[in-house]
DNA sequence: TTATATTAATATGTCAGACATATATAAGTC
DNA sequence: GACTTATATATGTCTGACATATTAATATAA
């Protein structure tokens, strides 16, 4: 008698075009054949190399775009670019989700407080000498244009988040940060004072410097605080003049 | 003599038919006009509604696709889903960061202790009494299944950081968990001491009714360090089987 | 010579139509 | 009743034609 045996088989699963398109190019977008900047093959390239059709290309591309790795452009010169790998590819997810949520902008700035004072405890261990003087160099200059204050207090809250050495952590703050800077985009400069800031981000350098764990989170914090205040001081007028609710 | 006046003139900026597709429909799944479960019309009613042709919808749909917003399922009763709006959406994109920055299991580790162990002695402050009674039917279960134990454990970590009240770190707290349950699935259940589990589940659960914030930091702190030590352990035995690095 | 049109080249964007495939339901057949 | 077949309804794929955007090269006019 013939002895019947089987083998755990696994189903066939069917792949569709449009998906192994996309999942090839990710693929070589996550582990860096194609580089932030660098352009992908032309459509018509593509269905040559690959042989499937141009629609099919089309639409594995659209998957990649919206998931926020490449970007299109039109025209001679133009085709498919691979979007830097950054925080942004979290920013528009989490913007998602507490519009949906409709989570406040006490409950966002309250989650940034606690990971990046977090984060200005863990510089001051772990901070390298090369975060020191890029540090210095914000701080050190006083400036008193608007502009330039903003560009500098982006990058000195980024380098603080970089040094404490923990980059699920700095991609995180760097996400909710971005988050509130664009959600409430309607907050100038002009409203901010600048001197306090200034001194509270020597604050923040100091006790980094001098590997003082509390002393950096207590910087971090009075500074955070002061943005919080000012912030819900001018939604509160906005929403006054409009009459209407969050 | 003629006065000339200068308006801001804003540059009419094209929309693309795929673009009005995707953004259009977006809207509507933000907003709540779709929810989750429902299912889109169908790729020929929205070519007619929205006066585009077939492949402008299929592509402005792959778009939501890639975003992570919708799901397809092909056939008879087949059609477009719109997804829940949960973590998931940021744990594709927390994935792909970390993956080609190779973060390592430690960092990750550390980001998920860090916050989760806020939300729990937030939890001990801000809870209710559905929480409560939540979590207790669940660590009051001695069950013995493997199996059981794996989904209850997922089921109090997330009613823990439910009951911070803060959706923000909610939703990041649950990412981070499914991002490392994901990343290393091969660990099973087999492995855990489901004893000390039990026991370190039921002391969150005291601190939390207790509303006393440091027992439950240290109840969390405790349950995930053993976590930890045990994930280490397995990873580590397992490059040296393999002879490989991480 | 310089400024302005025109043209060409190259990429993506859109559309229409035909056919393939997957899947659930209904109808037919043994 | 069990199995097969047909059908209806979605999405999936392919082809070909034409539109549009953009840059670069070329021709033309002031």
């Amino acid at each position: 008698m013939i002895k019947k045996v089987k083998p755990p088989f696994k189903p066939f699963k069917k792949t569709y075009a449009h998906n192994y398109v996309s999942e090839l190019l990710k693929e070589y977008i996550v582990s860096g054949v194609y580089n932030a900047g660098d352009q992908l093959p032309s459509e018509i390239d593509l269905c040559q190399d690959l042989g499937v059709s141009r629609s099919a290309v089309r639409e594995g591309l659209r998957e990649l775009e919206g998931a926020g790795l490449i970007k299109t452009v039109q025209g001679s010169k133009g085709g498919r670019f691979v979007n830097k790998i950054n925080s942004d590819i979290i920013v528009h997810g989490l913007d998602l989700i507490l519009k949906s949520r409709n989570a406040s902008f006490e409950q966002l700035m309250e989650a940034r407080k606690i990971i990046e004072c977090v984060t200005a405890q863990m510089a001051a261990l772990n901070r390298t000498e090369e975060h020191l003087e890029a540090m210095l160099k914000i701080v050190d200059l006083r400036t008193k244009s608007k502009e330039e204050f903003y560009k500098k207090n982006y990058e000195l809250h980024e380098i603080v988040a970089l040094s404490s050495q923990n980059m699920v952590l700095f991609y995180i703050v760097q996400a909710l940060r971005k988050l509130i800077f664009r959600t409430y985009s309607f907050i100038t400069m002009e409203e901010i004072d600048i001197e306090r800031a200034i001194e509270c981000h020597y604050a923040i350098y100091k006790a980094i410097k001098n590997r003082d764990p509390e002393e950096a989170e207590k910087a971090m914090i009075s500074d955070l605080e002061a943005y919080r205040k000012l912030y819900l001081e001018i939604i509160r007028k906005r929403l006054e003049k409009k009459g209407n609710k969050l």
